[in-house]
RNA sequence: CGGGACGUGGCGCAGCCUGGUAGCGCACCUGCUUUGGGAGCAGGGGGUCGCCGGUUCAAAUCCGGCCGUCCCGACCA
């Protein structure tokens, strides 16, 4: 293409209001611009780039002999209401209603749909199956941010797995893991598969794929020496056991003006951190309960999610902390306590002589027994991970990384399949559920990965295999009649040679055109210019800015080889 | 939903405190000069100052309400 004639509406400067790079740099190199919050249009570089990564992401899926699909995204409600999860996804699944007043909403993901067609499948010889779709999806975010890294409407690549028993279920979801590794390493994304809580999806493993990344909303606990990577939503680690005395008295005393952990440490009769019990009130399902940990350790939420198997787990008001307590944040605790459901972390099991609040203002207690003085109701792992604790597998200091999760596949198992009467007849003629496993890669974050992963301060450095263009040919001035002709006799060879080539023909200042084609990171350049007269041109890598002198007549060739081993690998 | 910030041509901003009829840079159009790292000069086009209401002779500016956007926390690809 001639950028002439191409809409590529560069900035010089980014939005105010975008904070990650990779929604800088998309909004400035005029790939993206947002329509409204959590929704973006892709202009003809962001669709370029776009379709680049569903096509890695779709040969992916052929390699494992998946087929591909296109369902509905407006879905009635009756299929949401017989899997159950009309009532229980809440409020980010979009939901309205036709002229006849039936619900109607946008598909979120696709289980439903996919299980009733699935529905068709009589036999366990038709099985395994591997379908799959790159569709839009819509989810109600909260909070939409970081331009393409979290949207209310985006592309999705999901795929679901039909087989018979657990074997056939862990074979789809290993086939699955092994292609997103390729998957990943084709859109040169350093992708973590780190062991994952199931959330809303439910079922029995998830694995995520995370790549780090400062802009990223996940935190990931992982050990370079033994490869152990969860993320902190279900990873442990192992605590150093803490000696405590022997016995000691529940003792009450006056803490004036005391409410946190740190001041508890430094008051007289206090106790550090590590005596302490941490007392969080929360609600789960609408229940208030007592959540302790060690005073010293922080609370996951999913993990209390996942462990008490609710929906909804938010922390108490502190209208409501007092109303069942009779105290306010900062002198609460468990002792006594017995109208409210008690949990507690492990990692308080059978420790004696600890500090925690009296439930009264200005008072706590030490000399707790967890086991004597308090009603544990029961013991979960509610504790998140911090960077330097031993890993759960080796021992050696756990790192955790911020990351973006670019992708997660999930068992399910045969929840949805019986939910939506998706069975066939085994061997033995019995009616059976089938059990399914579903996989998911999110096309528009994954760009935007791409794009964190891939920059510099001049702008994106787009890997061959995603890059909108493979070569920019920059004309340094459209005043040179050799440079022009080379460069468009450049410009034929590379496309004869069936090359994505950029000719920037545009009646701009070299300047310009360098910094464009720099800001939008095209990986080749070649600036036909004052070498032209003299038959050369200069060939510059984006990445490194090396620059080589070519013969003119040499360089279609030489652009071929140097792309020729980037395309191989896509 | 809790906390914080912001809303003025396409983008970045000033003006607001102390009301007086909207300005700067970039981008855009025309002309001349310039032409290998975001050119110079001259001329020009484009804005119901987020919306609604109030105060006032007069509101971008003061007051109230609403809406929207962004950032930090609870959700997810």
């Amino acid at each position: 293409m001639r950028w002439s004639q191409l809409f590529i509406p560069t900035l010089r400067d980014a939005p105010a209001d975008a904070e990650a790079a990779s929604h800088k740099l998309l909004v400035r190199g005029g790939f993206i611009r947002q329509l409204h919050a959590g929704h973006y249009s892709l202009l003809p570089l962001g669709l370029r780039v776009h379709d680049k990564v569903e096509n890695i992401v779709r040969r992916g899926m052929e390699e494992i002999g998946a087929q591909e699909f296109l369902l509905p995204a407006m879905h009635p409600a009756s299929i949401w209401q017989r899997s159950g999860r009309w009532d229980s996804v809440g409020p980010e699944m979009f939901r309205f209603r036709d002229r006849k007043e039936a619900d109607l909403a946008l598909g979120m993901t696709h289980e439903e749909v996919f299980s009733e067609i699935a529905r068709e499948v009589a036999s366990y010889k038709s099985l395994p199956q591997i379908w799959y779709q790159i569709q839009w999806k819509f989810r109600d975010e909260p909070r939409p941010k970081s331009g393409l890294l979290r949207v209310r409407e985006f592309a999705m690549k999901d795929s679901y797995s039909f087989d018979l028993d657990d074997a056939g279920l862990d074979h789809a979801f290993e086939l699955h893991r092994e292609a997103y590794i390729r998957i990943f390493e084709r859109l040169s994304l350093d992708a973590l598969a780190v062991q994952a809580s199931s959330g809303m999806m439910g079922g029995a493993g998830s694995v995520e794929f995370m790549v780090p990344s400062p802009a990223g909303e996940d935190d990931v606990a992982c050990c370079r020496a033994c490869g152990y990577a969860a993320n902190v939503e279900r990873a442990t680690s192992r605590v150093a056991p803490v000696q405590d005395a022997e016995s000691a008295e529940l003792e009450r005393f006056a803490t004036p003006g005391v409410r946190t952990i740190a001041a508890l440490e430094t008051v007289q009769g206090g106790a550090p951190a590590h005596r302490q019990i941490k007392t969080m009130v929360m609600v789960i399902d609408g229940s208030v309960t007592l959540v302790l940990l060690r005073g010293d350790h922080r609370l996951n939420l999913q993990k209390l999610a996942d462990s008490t198997g609710a929906a909804e787990v938010r922390a108490a008001e502190p209208a409501e902390t007092f109303e069942h307590l009779g105290a306010h944040p900062g002198s609460l605790g468990a002792v006594g306590v017995t109208g409210l459901p008690v949990l507690a972390d492990h990692a308080l099991h059978g420790r004696r002589d600890l500090a925690t609040g009296a439930n009264s203002d200005d008072w706590h207690y030490r000399g707790v027994d967890v086991e004597r003085d308090i009603s544990v109701g029961r013991w979960l792992d509610l504790r998140e991970v911090s960077a330097g604790e031993p890993c759960p597998e080796c021992g050696q200091p756990l790192e955790v990384l911020r990351c973006i999760e670019t992708g997660h596949i999930f068992k399910l198992g045969r929840r949805y399949a019986e939910a939506m009467g998706a069975t066939v007849l085994d061997a033995e003629g019995i009616e059976r559920a089938v059990n399914m496993g579903s996989y998911g890669i999110g096309i528009g974050r994954a760009v935007a990965a791409v794009a964190e992963a891939h920059h510099d301060d001049r702008g994106l450095i787009w890997p061959v295999p995603v890059a909108p263009y493979e070569v920019v040919i920059t004309v340094a001035s459209m005043r040179d009649e050799s440079a022009v002709a080379v460069a468009e006799r450049l410009y034929a060879e590379l496309r004869e040679q069936g090359c994505e080539v950029l000719l920037d023909d545009r009646d701009a200042r070299a300047g310009v055109k360098f910094a464009d084609s720099e800001l939008i990171g095209i990986p080749w350049r070649i600036t036909a210019g004052r070498a032209a007269a003299d038959g050369a041109v200069e060939l510059t890598e984006r990445a490194s800015g090396d620059t080589d002198r070519v013969d003119t007549s040499a360089a279609a060739a030489r652009v071929a080889s140097l792309l020729a081993p980037a395309r191989l690998s896509a």
